[in-house]
DNA sequence: GTCTATAGACGGATAGAC
DNA sequence: GTCTATCCGTCTATAGAC
């Protein structure tokens, strides 16, 4: 042992795969996947750019391993409604939020929605996600099992979400969970179980 | 006159900068900025790409181009108050959702958010003219001039506008406008006049 | 496991001939 | 106005030394 070694890098006695990937998942959620270059995920993370593709073989492969939720969305929905449709309005607005606050999961959502705005194959992802995992959830809770009441209700929240997380406008930013969760909780509410035109 | 001239690409009799421009509001509105690339819009164009740079200057340039509007936001927004306060909610909606369905604004529209939610400048002029020219303007209207009304507002707007013309989620784009309407209406009524918590 | 070196593409932009 | 040729930069990915 007790080689002289370079002071640049170093050997490196911790965890590079996984400081590789919170590097990625934070450059994908700010910047979007074009411009995220495995030299600048490596340089943020201090590796060397070799051990992105060492660790992770393409960047593709790299996005995909970012892209891993660490939730269930619909565990999530249901638990939403655990206490009746008629309180789920303002609760499914607060797990949501929460989703995209939290450090762990907010930026998988950030860059997930980033991609799917410009790359069709992941939009095609995406729309299929939410069809499935939220929108169809949403619906199987609902007294008439209505899809449209259920997209009316994801209209809501991605619209928060585009304006606070990805576009970042600033009244929106402010305000805290709670008060939008106060302000757009009865909206939910209203789509999910309220008077709608037929 | 008269001379040899190569068929490949030809003098080109026609309106060279309208092709371009065209081509790129398709390419930047498809695919976003950065997965744009010059030589493409060229392609599309079926010009020569130093063309490109000879007409425009640069990318960015470009872009911005591009990016121009044909139509005054505020203008329209002032008419959909015209009405009074009490009765904006839906005609916002209405006038909105047009915007987005006209061929000959929504695919700017659809550029503008496809890049602005990639491209870090075009976040900015986004964000920037979402709070001026949007928020603001409806501001403007409200007896408390509460910009927390008129974005809540906004991000129902957004929501709609992303699922329908992004995402392209089954239950929404298949929706008419009209109904959409009467669906979102009250809610942007709420926002705009409606109780909020404080 | 970590790094150097390099191959191989592609992109933006410019100079200059026609 | 249009095109050719080219410079220079950046990127992904891999081969191979340590």
């Amino acid at each position: 042992m007790t080689s002289t070694r370079r002071q640049r890098t170093g050997p490196r006695g911790g965890d590079t795969r996984g400081d590789i990937l919170r590097a990625a998942r934070e450059s994908f959620g700010e910047k979007g996947y074009d411009t995220t270059s495995m030299r600048a995920v490596a340089r943020a993370a201090g590796v060397d750019v070799a051990l992105v593709s060492y660790y992770f073989g393409s960047k593709d492969q790299l996005f995909a391993a970012t892209m891993e939720l660490p939730v269930s969305p619909s565990e999530l929905i249901d638990r939403a409604f655990d206490a009746g449709v008629d309180e789920a309005g303002p609760r499914l607005v607060d797990t949501f939020l929460r989703l995209w606050d939290d450090p762990e999961t907010g930026p998988a959502f950030v860059a997930l929605f980033r991609s799917a705005a410009s790359h069709e194959p992941s939009r095609e992802m995406f729309a299929e996600s939410i069809s499935t995992a939220i929108v169809n959830r949403y619906a199987t809770h609902l007294p008439d099992h209505s899809t449209r009441r259920a997209s009316l209700a994801a209209s809501q929240l991605i619209g928060l979400a585009v304006l606070r997380y990805i576009m970042k406008l600033t009244p929106v930013v402010e305000m805290t969970r709670d008060e939008l969760v106060a302000d757009a909780g009865p909206t939910l509410q209203r789509y999910l179980t309220g008077p709608l035109t037929d």
